[in-house]
RNA sequence: UGAGCCAUGGUGUAAUGGUAACACUGCAGAUUUUGGUUCUGUCAUUUUGGGUUCGAAUCCCGAUGGCUCAACCA
């Protein structure tokens, strides 16, 4: 008898490229799957390497396969242990934690012994031509190279100085050592690659240890190799790499690891290049690697994005080989959705109006009961205190207001939220005519929910109690740029000709007591306005919150029109 | 203009020779003590020209367009 599903399986999906060759992996070669996720430690990780991160970690993990940290750090003038530190915590941020922890330094000695194996096999020979002599001789994408002079040393003769150049005899340029493959080769790649390299410079490691360091073509796949790595998976613009990564391991005979391309993620209003985002923090146009306006992990971890969210983006923006921009409002809905449903809602007025609830007695506290979450039962309810003297958001008024406006103006009524009913009966101006305090009156019998006949108001607005509210500051943040693409730039501009004015606008606002307590990395829906989290800039007696998102705001597409 | 990679709504991603779908965005409506959430509806897609086939987004050839490669960076 047929039977119906119980509808509980999870939808099908698809399976990206990459899922389906790890699937026909499994089906034809082996079972054991193991990626790795390779940084250079030499700055901070962004948006983009989450993409990655979530693709290796994860495409382990759905094939019960393990995923590898190995730090690609064979360039000593570059590299430092502040970065090294910094990855492995926005990687544990993320949600993963790797199998084993490796360096591509540790595998210096394999490297080496496997270099003088390839020279042995007439396939690695020392140049002693100058940079610019091997950088001319390299030819063009569309002419061929030319063979160097010491292309043709005797093997004996490539030992000796290969050893002499690890021995420490010679300065830095002074000699190379360089594949043997095809000076004519239309991949520039394979035209007699560079392997190593005299750097004489201290490596956060192994130390003074080395004078030679490999290049990342040398390094790489053989590192792969070493960990048994089934699968490499790497960025597109890494492709014409892959014919060497091949070579290498073909020519040694060791364990075939194998690489797979995928397309880099782009956002629009952003840029993600590291010299453009080291630009922005030497430049001083943020504060820090860590700014909230940077994609850099660290940074949208402190404007308060969770890592769920983080994740879901990944997940959603998919996996495939063609260029792509993504919106950023992609990201911005992942977050929403996340915060929704976690982030408890308190009240905040972040552009202060007075308003004097002018038939409420002076003195007097009310407390009112508000949920934490209608999203989440189980978080419970707050108290919060009312009293004659509040504060709304100027935005929450209009002398004039415009069609559909149900916000207060003079002569309307508004509901507070979780409180009365008040009604706008006075508006009290300085002497250049700006509203400086509303005086309103309230009806007593509005506070469970109704009013005293009935009748059914439709704006509702948030308040702060003046004699209970704090002060904090608020710091609001749009994106860093105008521009959707700012790496598309006109001539004789740079991406910092389209940066926005108006990316970070610091607030005094107030926020409702219970907020008193919050500690650094809360995070909160002010109600109407949008989600926040608590700085680490914050003073106990003054909170500082950033604003992560704002919520969806019909009303401002409509008074846009 | 040498080689490689790529081409599906505004943005992404599916459809694996058999009805082009899902998400975001946009638009419209319902519900709502958040102009939030939720729900419903809706606009909009196969770069192009040939070929193979009963049938092509899918396979083949050409064109066009985009990206990548000429660091002793990764």
């Amino acid at each position: 008898m047929a039977t119906i599903n119980d509808g509980a399986a999870g939808k099908e999906r698809s399976l990206n490229f990459l899922e389906e060759i790890i699937e026909n992996h499994i089906n034809t070669v082996d079972s054991r799957i193991h990626t790795r996720f390779p940084p250079e430690p030499n700055g901070y990780l962004h948006i983009g390497h989450a993409k990655s991160i979530c693709l290796n970690f994860g495409l382990a993990k759905k094939y019960n396969g393990l995923c590898n940290l190995r730090f690609d750090d064979t360039n000593p003038v570059k590299e430092d242990v502040e970065y090294v530190d910094s990855i492995k915590e926005d990687i544990r941020w993320l949600g993963f934690q790797w199998a084993e922890e490796h360096y591509a330094s540790d595998y210096f000695d394999q490297l080496y012994e496997w270099a003088i194996e390839l020279i042995k096999k007439g396939l690695a020979y020392v140049d002693d031509q100058s940079q610019e002599e091997i950088r001319l001789g390299r030819g063009t994408v569309t002419e061929p190279g030319k063979e160097s002079p010491w292309r043709n040393r005797s093997v004996e003769e490539n030992l000796d100085l290969f050893a002499r150049m690890k021995a420490g005899e010679f300065a830095d340029g002074e000699k190379v050592l360089r594949a043997k493959i095809d000076m004519a080769h239309p991949n520039m790649l394979l035209r007699d690659p560079i392997m190593y390299r005299i750097i004489h410079s201290e490596h956060h490691r192994t130390g003074n240890r080395w004078c030679i360091y490999p290049m990342y073509d040398y390094a790489h796949g053989q590192s792969d190799s070493i960990e048994h790595i089934t699968h490499s998976i790497c960025t597109l613009e890494f492709d014409v790499h892959r014919p060497l990564y091949d070579w290498f391991i073909e020519k040694l005979g060791i364990y075939p690891s194998h690489q797979y391309e995928f397309a880099r993620l782009n956002l629009t209003y952003t840029v993600m290049s590291k010299r453009k985002l080291l630009q922005l923090v030497t430049d001083k146009v943020v504060s820090g690697w860590d700014d909230p306006r940077m994609p850099t992990i660290s940074g949208i971890r402190r404007k308060g994005y969770t890592p769920a969210s983080i994740r879901a983006f990944a997940d959603k923006v998919g996996v495939a080989k063609r260029d792509n921009v993504i919106d950023l409002s992609l990201l911005e809905f992942c977050v929403r959705e996340d915060l929704n449903k976690t982030a408890e809602r308190r009240m905040a007025v972040l552009d202060p109006l007075k308003v004097t609830i002018t038939n409420y007695p002076e003195g007097k506290t009310e407390m009112f009961e508000a949920i934490n979450n209608p999203e989440d039962p189980s978080a419970g309810t707050h108290q919060i205190p009312f009293s004659r003297e509040i504060y709304i958001d100027r935005a929450d008024f209009m002398e004039i207001p415009p069609k559909k406006y149900y916000r207060l103006a003079p002569g309307t009524e508004v509901r507070l939220r979780y409180s009365y009913l008040i009604k706008c009966e006075e508006v009290v101006k300085d002497s250049e005519g700006n509203v400086t305090e509303l005086r309103c009156t309230y009806d007593p019998q509005s506070g469970e929910g109704s009013s005293s006949d009935g009748r059914r108001v439709k704006g509702v607005i948030h308040w702060v109690s003046v004699p209970h509210a704090e002060e904090a500051e608020i710091r609001l943040y749009s994106n860093l740029f105008i521009k959707e693409d700012p790496n598309d730039v006109e001539d004789g501009k740079t991406f910092l000709d389209y940066l926005n004015p108006e990316s970070m606008v610091v607030r005094t606002g107030f926020i409702e007591p219970s907020l008193k307590e919050a500690s650094v990395g809360d995070k909160f829906q002010f109600e109407r306005v949008g989600y926040f989290c608590v700085d680490p800039d914050s003073k106990p007696d003054r909170l500082v919150f950033n604003r992560t998102v704002t919520l969806k705001d019909t009303w401002a597409k409509i008074a846009d029109k």
